[in-house]
RNA sequence: GCCAGCAUAGCUCAAUUGGCAGAGCAGCCGUUUUGUAAGCGGCAGGUUGUCGGUUCAACUCCGUCUGCUGGCUCCA
């Protein structure tokens, strides 16, 4: 049998073989190893054992050694079919019987039962594999991890070890190079390089301290988007970083998202109401539950606040749609193996929006918010995306409304995303509490995928707030809401920009932009005019004053990767020039009035001009 | 939260089988006045993440807690 799912390609079968090879070695030096699975994955592959011992990074290296050794003994994939007993009877034959009869079981009745040997090792599998063990020579064993069985915290965690593997050994080394230039490239490395943010451990953990440097990042990207916002009708709002209880008990926030949020705060006098009858916690969080006790939460969503706004004043269907906009913090509780950097954090301001509209207008603001996101992505050359549309999880008690306004928004968002003239694919169970959503999902250069963008179908919110408008027929209409933000979240986006431009920022968005340098000290008062000019006009610019050779100098701006140099020798302030030196455009470079530098990089700032992201290069090594 | 690993000066890293904790860069002081990626010299910088244990002796061995890393689970 073929399997029904896709046929794999040649290098799939690479990685899959070397999986049973990377089984077959740890059997060999871990003879009681119980085996799981071991299929390919999109950068290699894994397989999961289950073993007392724990592996070691010295076992990694003898079973990559055994590996190799069943290269050399090229041995033949043979696959055998059979009935379920006879699969029933091998398994326990050959003593596999902690997961694989599980396995098994997992067949559907009526597709066929195979097996693939490759000398004295066999595995219940549907293939395919290469012919012979010989064609899997270009592997490496990466890392051990532990895994849920299943991919269920409830089930056994086994360990599982990543390799990957290609057809060729040049291809093999390109991609553990591509995975160490991803390392100089990591936010969290640049991040302190360039001093860009600081997590601090007295702070907490997941929040983000945003220093001078990168809050000036975040500052232009909000700026940006604050024009667009300008452009298509949005009204900015500001609202505060907690809420009533009451408030998310209506939203569904509580008890819905509960797991994700921080416990709630409990007001003063019920607390000291509460230690006096000698209530325990388990008590205190029976009464949050059911309301006999009053408090206030972190804000887990901006969405109540905007709601409360719009219901504070009477609506006529001519007032709408109305487009609600903040850049708003938001808490969540992230459980603490989660956290990541920037890109997965506890506290973050998500560029968020409302939209309050008929359901006549759903389809064509929906489309304007799809537009918002395209126009933020290509601003910055983030191209490398898909988009996914969230549906519910059939049968998952964790939504709330109607299931025929989960339809409604299900079929609007459907058909918002067949217009984008992007290919999209529908997941069930990545929805919304409250509505089905429309994300982008951007690719960053290790490949790994982010969800930034999110636009979201909303019929339940307006519900739950029992939301009005008076329509032309003087009747009172429910609005349909629609959830957006371009970003996602400012963290998480600035996070990913900094990898993707590998901290060399285009020169609208970089923290100094212009970097002045003298020849010598006694030029310095000349340079501080330069500087003034600059500033003049808006330009982030500073003057290196230390007394050292214009190499240093240099040195010193490169590593800061700062996008322009301007260099003051004795020529140029006799000519009444600049020498420009800039990081990526070379078409700057030369001598010229510092009028007209002035006026190129104003243009290049004004136009949010993409420069070509520089590769990451080595640092030139010190000459001894 | 779970599995595994890691934690030495502001940063990047050293320190033989347990035996006085060291270097480069950054910083400060001095010197140098410099032409497109590092001029030279000096000084200072540490209860080796925390708390506890083993030992004559712990950066080193054991345990604890905290944080981080790679994954799993979960998500912007």
């Amino acid at each position: 049998m073929q399997p029904s799912r896709q046929p794999m390609t040649p290098l799939q079968e690479i990685r899959h073989s070397a999986a049973h090879m990377l089984g077959a070695a740890v059997l060999r030096l871990f003879p009681q190893a119980q085996l799981d699975i071991g299929p390919p994955t999109d950068a290699g592959f894994y397989y999961d054992f289950d073993l007392e011992h724990a592996f070691t990074a010295d076992d990694l290296i003898k079973i990559e050694d055994e590996m190799r050794k069943i290269t050399k003994e090229n041995q033949r994939f043979e696959r055998k079919e059979m009935s379920r007993e006879e699969a029933v009877a091998f398994i326990k034959e050959r003593g596999q019987v902690a997961y694989k009869l599980g396995r098994l079981a997992d067949i559907p009745e009526g597709e066929a039962i195979s097996f693939y040997t490759n000398g004295e090792f066999s595995d219940l599998c549907a293939g395919t594999h290469v012919r012979y063990t010989a064609q899997v020579k270009a592997f490496k064993l990466l890392s051990i991890a532990g895994a849920f069985h299943r991919g269920d915290e409830k089930n056994k965690q086994l360990q599982r070890i990543y390799g990957t593997a290609f057809a060729t050994k040049d291809e093999l080394e390109q991609h553990l190079v591509r995975i160490e230039e991803a390392k100089k490239r990591d936010h969290r490395r640049l991040g302190k390089e360039l001093k860009l943010f600081h997590i601090d451990e007295q702070v907490g953990q997941g929040l983000i301290l945003w220093t001078p440097n990168g809050a000036v990042i975040r500052q232009e990207l909000q700026n940006f988007i604050a024009e667009q916002l300008f452009q298509t009708g949005y009204k900015q709002v500001f609202t505060p970083h907690i809420g009533n209880l009451d408030l998310y008990r209506t939203s569904g926030h509580f008890p819905y998202y509960k797991d994700a949020q921080f416990p709630p705060l409990v007001e003063r006098e019920a607390m000291e109401m509460l230690s006096k009858e000698g209530c325990g916690c388990g008590e205190l969080m029976n009464r949050l539950d059911s309301g006999a006790v009053q408090g206030f939460l972190l804000k887990p969503m901006n969405c109540p606040h905007h709601i409360r706004i719009f219901a504070s004043q009477p609506h006529s269907y001519r007032d709408l749609p109305v487009r609600l906009a903040e850049f708003g913090t938001v808490y969540r509780w992230e459980q603490s193996g989660e956290l990541n950097g920037m890109t997965r954090v506890r506290g973050f301001t998500q560029d968020d929006g409302h939209l309050f509209c008929t359901e006549d207008q759903v389809a064509q603001e929906v489309l304007g918010c799809l537009e918002l996101v395209k126009v933020v992505l290509r601003t910055l050359g983030l191209q490398d995306y898909r988009v996914r549309v969230g549906l519910r999880a059939p049968g998952s008690d964790k939504y709330t409304g109607s299931n025929e306004n989960w339809t409604k928004a299900e079929a609007a968002c459907r058909s918002a995303a067949a217009t984008l003239g992007v290919p999209f694919s529908e997941e069930q169970g990545e929805a919304a509490f409250y509505g089905p959503k429309i994300d982008f999902v951007v690719r960053d250069v290790i490949g790994r995928e982010w969800q930034l963008g999110t636009v979201q179908v909303d019929f339940n919110l307006p519900e739950r707030f029992e939301l009005e408008y008076i329509g032309s027929d003087n009747k009172p209409h429910r609005p349909v809401m629609i959830h957006r933000a371009p970003f996602g979240s400012m963290e998480r986006f600035v996070g990913i920009l900094i990898e993707h431009f590998a901290g060399d920022f285009p020169t609208w968005l970089a923290p100094e932009q212009v970097r002045v340098m003298t020849l010598n000290d006694d030029m310095i008062p000349h340079g501080q005019k330069v500087i003034e000019q600059l500033k003049a006009v808006g330009i982030r610019a500073s003057l290196d004053e230390v007394s050292d050779k214009l190499g240093a100098k240099i040195r010193r701006a490169e590593l800061e990767k700062i996008p322009h140099m301007l260099v003051l020798g004795a020529k140029e302030i006799e000519a009444g020039v600049v020498s420009v030196r800039s990081r990526a455009d070379k078409g700057m470079e030369g001598n010229m009035p510092l009028a007209d530098f002035i006026a190129k990089v104003h243009s290049e700032i004004s136009e949010r001009r993409l420069r070509v992201p520089a590769p990451v290069a080595p640092v030139p090594e010190k000459k001894v």
